[in-house]
DNA sequence: GTAAAGTCTATACTTGGTATAGGGTCAAGC
DNA sequence: GCTTGACCCTATACCAAGTATAGACTTTAC
């Protein structure tokens, strides 16, 4: 099948589907004799893997480590298991910080009531204070 | 002061501070006669306040928004509520999505126990399905 | 006088795509 | 046979929020 097809069946963009060629996550198809891209089952199902994946925000270099662990299947799975693991614990990392963060903002947000003008408005001054350990996240943070 | 003295004082590179410039976070500064950036107290402040916004993951349209806003203060600051609000908002929303996420990596790292070999692998099969009903953020999604 | 440290601009890189330009290919209709 | 539209191709630029480098200049310390 041609990419329009493939872009319908997976879901994803046209484009998508060649950046990830690119990025070595989809094995570059077969060309036909006009050079257009020849897809084959297994490029859908690998696809489908992939955008599996990426709903669970894990990132391309994650993938990649999985796709080639899967590409043979008597070694063993542990390397699997380890990145879900790890995968798992920077999301909860991540949320820890999100919550972290609303807890301030919301905070913030209650040091104004509305209708104040700017000379006088507690959500500037709470920010022009420090109010948080500046700690933006520097890992897991997407 | 210089600009490696500013870095030093507000905890920021070199580089962050002179891209926040080309972003017109920060005001162009005053040049020595050699070229060099020379600062006041007045861009310190103005720094911490970008860093603390940053601090709280606003993105730079949002810094540049509430500094515009602080520029004049006999407006009113309903605006800078606003963005804030919609940052809180934001932010829920992301602590949504990833504990969904979560709880789908939690029941997939479980189909597997250790020590099973790829072909066995229950989280690669959980992988092959589809899990989820692919939704990766595509807003608010930092 | 020289070496080290500081600064300057300009450019490229990161992630996960998206958007565009400028061209080639294919099928249908006239 | 020719045009039109839909599809495909590559290459390149762009987004956020910086980081990192090269190559040149200035200042500071000894």
């Amino acid at each position: 099948m041609k990419i329009g097809v493939l872009a319908e069946k997976t879901g994803l963009s046209i484009q998508t589907i060649r950046f990830y060629e690119r990025k070595s996550l989809l094995p570059a198809p077969e060309r036909t004799q006009s050079n257009y891209r020849s897809y084959s089952e297994d490029s859908l199902q690998q696809l489908m893997f992939i955008k599996q994946c990426r709903a669970l925000d894990m990132t391309i270099d994650e993938i990649n480590q999985l796709l080639e662990t899967r590409a043979n299947p008597d070694s063993s799975c542990d390397s699997v298991n380890a990145t879900i693991e790890k995968h798992i614990e920077d999301i909860t990392n991540r949320i820890t910080e999100l919550n972290a963060l609303q807890k301030t903002l919301v905070s913030i947000r209650s040091a104004c009531s509305d209708d104040k003008k700017i000379k006088e408005c507690g959500v500037l001054h709470q920010l022009d204070n420090i109010v948080v350990a500046s700690s933006l996240p520097n890992s897991g943070n997407r």
